[in-house]
DNA sequence: TCTGCCGGGGT
DNA sequence: ACCCCGGCAGA
C-alpha cells in the first residue's frame, strides 16, 4: 500500500510555500516488495507536511513504533502546540530538507494534495505502526523471484498481500531479530544473523543467476505426503493446516520440522534434479540433522523429479530463510548449555566427553532405544525428538571449551528427564549407570 | 514420600 | 579410582 507513495509524490510534485519554513520533507524508509531494483527493497515514503497536522504526524513519527492511538494522540497534541518547532533529528527518520535532495521548492499545494498528504502520511503510520517488523533490517526480505528473469516464477502479488495480511512475515521477522528473547540474557546475534545473511544472499545470487538460477522448494516431509511447494509460506500453511490442524503458537513452531528446503538448479526448462549433495548443502541446519541421522525421511530430501505445476499455483516470492527454529536454536542451546555446565565440572563427565552425541555409548534398553532410533514412528513426537537430536549434536561441542569451573556449588533442579532409577527401577539397580549407582549426577540421561 | 545428586568418607 | 552413603532439596 505505501509502494504507491513514491509514484504519487513523484507525479504531484509536491508543494510547499515560502511561508511554511519549517516545511519538514519525511523520507520514512519502509520495507516493501520489489520496487527500486532486484536488492533495494525499501521503497522511500515521502510524506510532506506544511500544516501543523503533518507536522504532529512526523513528529509522531519519531515515534513510530508506538500504536495509532498513541500516534493519534500525537496528531491532538500537536493541534494545540503550534508554537513548538520540530524535533529534528531522530535516528531512524531520515530527514531532508528539500535543498539537499535537490527539489524544487514547492509553490502551491491544493487542498486535495494536502488532503491526499495527511492519507499517505496516515497510511505510512499506520504501516509503521501495525507491522513494526517489516522495517527491520534484516534486508534479505525475500522476493528474489520478484526479480529474477525466470518466467515461471511468478512474482505472486496475491501472495504476498496473503501472507503480508496474515501477518506471518511480522511473526517470522519478529522471531529473527528485534524481538529480544527473554530466556538469552545476551544476544548474540551476529553469527547467527550473518550465516543467515550469507545464506540468504547466496540463494539469492542463485535466483539471479541468469545461466544456472536455483529455485527453492520446500518439500513437506511428513510421512506419505511430500508435497512440495515453492514458499515457506505455503508450506507451513500446508503442514499446519492439513497435518497439524491447529493454529496454535506451537504448531506454527512445530512446523519447521516437518518441511525441508530444497534449492535445485533450473538449468533448462526440464529443470534437471540437482545433485544431493547440492540440495543438502542448502538445506538448513536443522534439517541436516534429519538427514545425518538416518532417518527414512532424509531419503525424502530428494529433489522432486520436477516442480509440479500445481506448486506454482500457491507459489510466491519463494523467500530462502531459515526456519524460526533453526534461527533460534543456537540460543537456546547456550541456554541449556549453561544449564548442563555443572555437568562438566562433575570428574565423571571425562567419560561421557568423546562419546558421540548421535549413538549413545551405552547399550541401549527397549524403552530409551525405542525413543532415540525412531524418532519418526510418531509423528507429533517428532519434533521433539528432532530437537534433542540437534541438542545432542550441539551440546558436546561448547561443553570441551567450557570454561574451567572448579566448582559448581548450585544444585541444579530437577529435569524432567528419565534417569536410571526411573527407566530401570530400583530392582535393576545393576542397569544403572555407573554415576546412577553412586548417587551422582545421571550419566545416562543427562538433563 | 520419592527422587536426584552433592558432599564426603572408606577402600 | 572406585564404591558407598548421609543428607539436602525439589517435585
Amino acid at each position: 500500500m505505501a509502494a504507491m507513495g513514491p509514484e504519487y509524490r513523484a507525479g504531484a510534485g509536491g508543494a510547499g510555500t515560502a511561508t511554511c519554513s519549517s516545511e519538514l520533507q519525511t523520507c520514512i524508509s519502509t520495507t516493501t516488495h520489489g520496487n527500486d531494483g532486484p536488492n533495494m527493497q525499501q521503497t522511500v515514503v515521502c510524506a510532506q507536511s506544511c500544516v501543523q497536522t503533518e507536522k504532529a504526524f512526523i513528529r509522531s513519527v519519531h515515534h513510530k513504533r508506538k500504536t495509532s492511538v498513541r500516534l493519534q494522540r500525537e496528531a491532538e497534541r500537536g493541534w494545540s502546540n503550534l508554537a513548538t518547532p520540530p524535533q529534528p533529528a531522530a535516528p531512524t527518520v531520515h530527514l531532508a530538507n528539500p535543498s539537499a535532495t535537490g527539489e524544487a521548492p514547492y509553490s502551491f499545494r491544493s487542498p486535495e494534495s494536502v488532503e491526499m498528504d495527511e492519507i499517505m502520511a496516515a497510511m505510512v503510520l499506520t504501516s509503521l505502526s501495525c507491522s513494526p517488523v517489516i522495517q527491520s533490517p534484516p534486508q534479505a526480505d525475500p522476493v528474489p523471484a520478484c526479480s529474477s528473469s525466470s518466467a515461471d516464477m511468478e512474482c505472486g502479488g496475491g501472495e504476498l498481500s496473503d501472507s503480508g495480511s496474515s501477518g506471518y512475515w511480522s511473526w517470522d521477522h519478529g522471531n529473527a531479530s528485534p524481538a529480544p528473547s527473554p530466556s538469552v540474557t545476551e544476544m548474540d546475534s551476529s553469527p547467527d544473523d550473518g550465516l543467515h545473511m550469507e545464506l540468504e544472499q547466496g540463494e539469492e545470487l542463485n535466483a539471479k543467476k541468469p545461466k544456472s538460477s536455483f529455485r527453492v522448494v520446500y518439500k513437506c516431509l511428513w510421512p506419505s505426503c511430500g508435497k512440495v511447494l515453492t514458499t515457506s509460506v505455503g508450506i507451513k500453511r500446508h503442514i499446519r493446516v492439513l497435518h497439524l490442524r491447529s493454529g496454535s503458537d506451537q504448531s506454527q513452531r512445530e512446523e519447521d520440522f516437518y518441511y525441508t528446503k530444497i534449492s535445485c538448479e533450473t538449468v533448462d526448462a526440464s529443470s534437471a534434479p540437482a545433485p544431493p549433495q547440492l540440495a543438502l548443502g542448502q538445506v538448513s541446519s536443522s534439517h541436516l540433522s534429519w538427514a545425518s541421522c538416518g532417518s527414512p525421511l532424509a531419503s525424502g530430501l530428494q529433489i522432486p523429479q520436477a516442480h509440479r505445476p500445481r506448486s506454482n499455483s500457491s507459489s510466491g516470492p519463494g523467500p530462502s530463510r531459515p526456519s524460526p527454529l533453526s534461527q533460534s536454536a543456537p540460543s537456546s542451546f547456550w541456554q541449556i548449555h549453561s544449564e548442563h555446565l555443572y555437568q562438566a565440572c562433575s570428574p565423571i563427565q571425562v567419560s561421557v566427553a568423546p562419546r558421540s552425541p548421535g549413538c549413545q555409548g551405552w547399550t541401549p534398553t527397549a524403552p530409551v532405544s525405542g525413543h532415540n532410533n525412531t524418532p519418526m514412528v510418531k509423528p507429533r513426537c517428532r519434533s521433539v525428538s528432532v530437537g534433542e537430536q540437534w541438542l545432542q549434536q550441539n551440546r558436546l561441542q561448547p561443553m570441551s571449551v567450557s570454561p574451567s569451573r572448579t566448582h559448581c556449588s548450585f544444585r541444579k533442579g530437577r529435569g524432567e528427564a528419565k534417569k536410571c532409577r526411573k527407566v530401570y527401577g530400583v530392582e535393576r539397580k545393576d542397569q544403572w549407570c555407573t554415576a546412577c549407582r553412586w548417587k551422582k549426577a545421571c550419566q545416562r540421561f543427562p538433563d
